[in-house]
DNA sequence: ATGAGAGACTTTGTATTACGATGTTGTTAT
DNA sequence: ATAACAACATCGTAATACAAAGTCTCTCAT
């Protein structure tokens, strides 16, 4: 996969996997490598750095908590008000741009 | 616009624009917002040096020529062989990236 | 109790890339 | 000759995905 395709899309794909519940880290790679039928698989490396960026411009709030089935407690992450309005913002961004595309393309 | 999101696609859509016939710099910034109703604008800085790229990956092949109605003599690009494979991989890892998107967002 | 291991998270450094700004060159018009 | 212009070139900067290495907390087998 080219990874510069994933620039400006993973804050959208971040805050989309995010919206419906509190999710932590590592199941947001498991639910978007799921959901792509196992296109994207994204590094440490890259999830948490994005994550945090989300989270210092307040698109996301995130608290550890405790797993039932134990372990070491998690980060889990939810969207606030403006991550919301964000996420349509982005949501509406991705469709003009690939509009955009796809007229240039046909 | 946000720029993120031409990353990884603006050399799609050079070789797709150049495909057809030789084309010169500026026209190709006139063709993509043409074809996309204004919403590509190349900044001469994003043009110049991702053609310099692809020509010296040798994608393309750049020659100075005059044009009919004088001026200058402008840098014609034109596909080359190994262009036209790149330009269909990265029609396809269009698609597949595409693909995944939507998935990801239904 | 203790050490090994695992899972989740963090951080640092690097390469790529779009872009703004500035400069250069050659041509034409005044 | 000078100015204006179009096309092209280049440099520095910021943003960002990613690989790699490290940390921390808990669990489990010995």
């Amino acid at each position: 996969m080219n990874p510069n395709l994933l620039k400006g899309n993973l804050d959208l794909i971040l805050l989309a996997i995010i919206e419906p519940a509190a999710i932590y880290g590592s199941e947001i790679t498991r639910e978007a490598s799921e959901r792509s039928q196992g296109y994207f698989d994204f590094k440490e490396g890259t999830l948490y750095p994005a994550l945090h960026r989300l989270e210092k411009a307040g698109f996301i709030r995130g608290a550890f908590q405790y797993l039932p089935r134990g372990g070491s407690p998690v980060k889990f992450y939810e969207l606030t008000q403006s991550g919301k309005k964000e996420l349509g913002s982005l949501r509406q961004a991705q469709q003009a741009f690939g509009q955009a595309m796809s007229r240039l393309l046909s």
